[in-house]
DNA sequence: ATGGTAGCCGTGCTA
């Protein structure tokens, strides 16, 4: 069968439910993946995944920040004994694995710390904790190497030059400077592969958020890729399609991020 | 070099 898997971070779930229906018309998936719910668990607006025919939910969120979900079509089975990591216990990451046809492939969804503006771990312990979550995800994926599954979610690093609009303007800047990739492609390198750059060649400008922070997000396109979906490398022969919806960027009261999306057959 | 906007919840924090 063919399995979509999408991402998004949707910026607050209970703001943009709306949105959910369009992603699903838009990208078919069998498994959304949320970022930045922004919702505790017992506030979480279970109507919705009725609403669009994903009955099976997992989330995790806390109050005013953060917070995960995994909304599916198929049959989801929550990975219990998941790394608390940085030991905050902030809802940064889910993992489930979901039914296919054929074997049930392992999904991660991840929301990687911004890391705040100064990118020095000695003045910004934001910066730290993100390099530190960078460094926990990748020593967890060196001493239980993945099979079969997928890993998506906000990132936050824009790894490649044509990740961003100037490489050379953002080589300073959080989310782009050389020690953030450096571990994001550490972390890459324990049995994951870039499902969006396999489809699209390194040259090719790709954006999946562009900031509030700007009159005009389109007409200045000063974008970051910074939403992924990798896969490990026994599914790297399975991929058949990518999406990035940089429509939703103009929904109206958007999320300053676009759903990404990857069909592989599984 | 700076500021710009959005969402949550309180008059600031995080992104």
């Amino acid at each position: 069968m063919q399995l979509t898997i999408a991402t998004w971070n949707i910026n607050s779930l209970r703001l943009r439910q709306a949105h959910l229906h369009k992603l699903v018309a838009e990208l078919s998936p069998d498994v959304i993946c949320l970022q930045e719910t922004k919702v505790p668990d017992e506030l979480f607006p279970e109507g919705i995944a009725q609403a669009i025919n994903f009955p099976h939910v997992l989330k995790r969120g806390m109050k005013g920040y953060n917070g995960v979900a995994i909304l599916s079509r198929l049959p989801l089975t929550l990975a219990e004994n998941t790394p608390d990591w940085c030991g905050k216990s902030d809802c940064r990451h889910l993992s489930a694995e979901v039914a296919t046809g054929g074997a049930p492939v392992t999904v991660h969804n991840f929301y990687v710390p911004a890391g705040g503006d100064i990118p020095d771990r000695t003045q910004n312990e934001k910066f730290a904790h993100k390099l530190d979550f960078l460094a926990e995800t990748t020593a967890h994926f060196a001493k239980y190497p993945p099979r079969r599954a997928v890993l998506v979610g906000d990132l936050n690093i824009a790894p490649l030059e044509h990740d961003v609009w100037s490489h050379k303007q953002l080589l300073g800047v959080v989310s782009h400077t050389p020690v953030e990739v450096e571990g994001l492609n550490a972390w890459m390198a324990q049995g994951w592969h870039d499902a969006v750059r396999h489809f699209v060649p390194p040259a090719e400008k790709l954006y999946t958020w562009w900031s509030y922070r700007n009159r005009d997000w389109a007409a200045s396109d000063r974008g970051r890729r910074l939403d992924h979906i990798w896969v490990t490398q026994d599914l790297s022969a399975e991929l058949k399609s990518y999406k990035i919806l940089r429509e939703a960027r103009s929904w109206e009261q958007p999320s300053d991020h676009v759903p990404v999306a990857v069909t592989l057959s599984v």
